[in-house]
DNA sequence: GTGCCGTTTCCCACAATGTGGGAAGTTCCT
DNA sequence: AGGAACTTCCCACATTGTGGGAAACGGCAC
């Protein structure tokens, strides 16, 4: 990876260790192989893990999954944190692939609430949202939450009053109901100055390991450069991707 | 605590830190000086948990926290595998406790169903209910999560016909809800061959990160024997406190 | 600016500590 | 019984982690 300014072997290979039974839970011997390792070092490991209560044994008897400590310590941190400690590492490597600005936002009532923002490099920048919270239809980060709430979640959101944030916002229900459906089917959605004039947007959703949707990742940038239209379904596509790549280990699967 | 085959020290020592920054999130020397280890072994240690993206460094510069790899890990296991991972140990104790089988259920729709079992010494025991799903109003595990459910779930759940499994089932909806109201108040729930002949059983919810009720924890026993008249508030009180000590590890607060 | 905290980072000699080969013990098949 | 997995245990070795201390950083007060 990179130079850590030291690294301690044993704790290294304990979380390799780890990384593996998260994976797919095994026993001494296969784990050995696995990781190429001798049968003595990781049964050493193992058995210091499981004193830890990191890992435990399955009640087959033979084999190992995570334990109850690991689980308590993820639940140390409150769950807007534990997204965002997820998603960072990805939305640093995004920033460098889209060259602009993009961020995480969690759903709160029927508003989206932009919890971190990683900017980029270029000088004219979108300022950033981070603590703001945006009704749902006028940003993708919020269409893309609605298209994955349950149907009566979404009637109660759209019968009500839509504020008009542009000339450009959409909110007649029927629209955004078409709208919510190519969605779903797109997985990703771009929306152009309905919010602010000048900002343009792109978002995907993030999924939780209850498979409900936990957040929305995004990129937006001034609509003057953005999206370059060349660029249009490739940054999309990467926006799209690096949100399923977070869903996963936010513990979604399928 | 017990006597692991052997145990690695770094391996210990790192998951000294992880419980303590865990638990509050501090730079290198205040951890040094809460555990009483060399500085420059705990930055040592740091720098290894921040490499493999289990600690990771607060915006404030200062300071670490758990990182993404621990969230992820504690993903990796299914909702009903990480509750009974953290109950497990819990379950062990609380079955020295009482002297009785003591299992955990999680809500599935309209029933609880159990997903782990604790046997005592006792050569005459209740069957395992593992696997088994059972509608709530017939079992206490099932009356403390209906207790913590939004009023217009309860009322869902009322408004349709409910079994009666023996002469002592409550199935009149106003006397359930005269019920829930107590559970509430009390924390745990005894009931009386309510759902079989000879069997008595107390429940007490558990609560999650997010602060809703992610199942219960019961114990249960023969009717001739359980509870002893004398220490029925005593058991009570053991499973309510055990729950709550469970819900904590899960992530609850307050 | 300068000097003083409290940090974190780096270096290095030492031996305590983790390592891994292999043997002995287990369990579960055929 | 015999064998083929596995896990547990033992022990000599030197690799590896250790911790003292010094250097570098950064903030704050004067």
């Amino acid at each position: 990876m990179w130079d850590p300014m030291q690294s301690v072997q044993s704790i290294d290979r304990a979380f390799q260790l780890l990384g593996e039974i998260a994976d797919d839970p095994a026993g001494i011997s296969e784990l050995s192989r696995r990781l190429d390792l001798p049968t003595s070092t990781v049964a050493r490991l193992l058995s210091t893990l499981e004193g830890l209560g990191a890992v435990e044994r399955l009640d087959s008897g033979t084999g190992y999954r995570i334990g109850p400590s690991v689980v308590t310590m993820a639940a140390s941190i409150d769950p807007t944190q534990s997204l965002l400690a997820v998603a960072q590492p990805h939305l640093v490597e995004l920033v460098e692939m889209v060259a602009e600005a993009v961020g995480v936002s969690i759903p709160a009532g029927y508003d989206v609430h932009y919890i971190g923002q990683v900017d980029c490099a270029n000088p004219v920048q979108v300022r950033d949202w981070t603590g703001v919270s945006l009704p749902m239809h006028v940003v993708p980060s919020g269409m893309v939450v609605l298209a994955h709430w349950p149907d009566d979640a979404v009637d109660r959101y759209l019968d009500r009053k839509l504020d008009r944030y542009t000339a450009r916002s959409v909110i007649r229900p029927a629209l955004i109901r078409e709208r919510l459906q190519q969605v779903r089917e797109d997985g990703v959605v771009w929306m152009e100055e309905e919010f602010s004039e000048g900002i343009n947007s792109v978002a995907a959703p993030l999924f939780n390991a209850a498979g409900v949707v936990a957040g929305a990742l995004h990129s937006h940038g001034p609509s003057y450069r953005f999206p370059d239209e060349t660029l249009r379904d490739i940054i999309g596509e990467q926006v799209r991707s690096s949100a399923a790549t977070i869903s996963v280990a936010l513990g979604h699967t399928g």
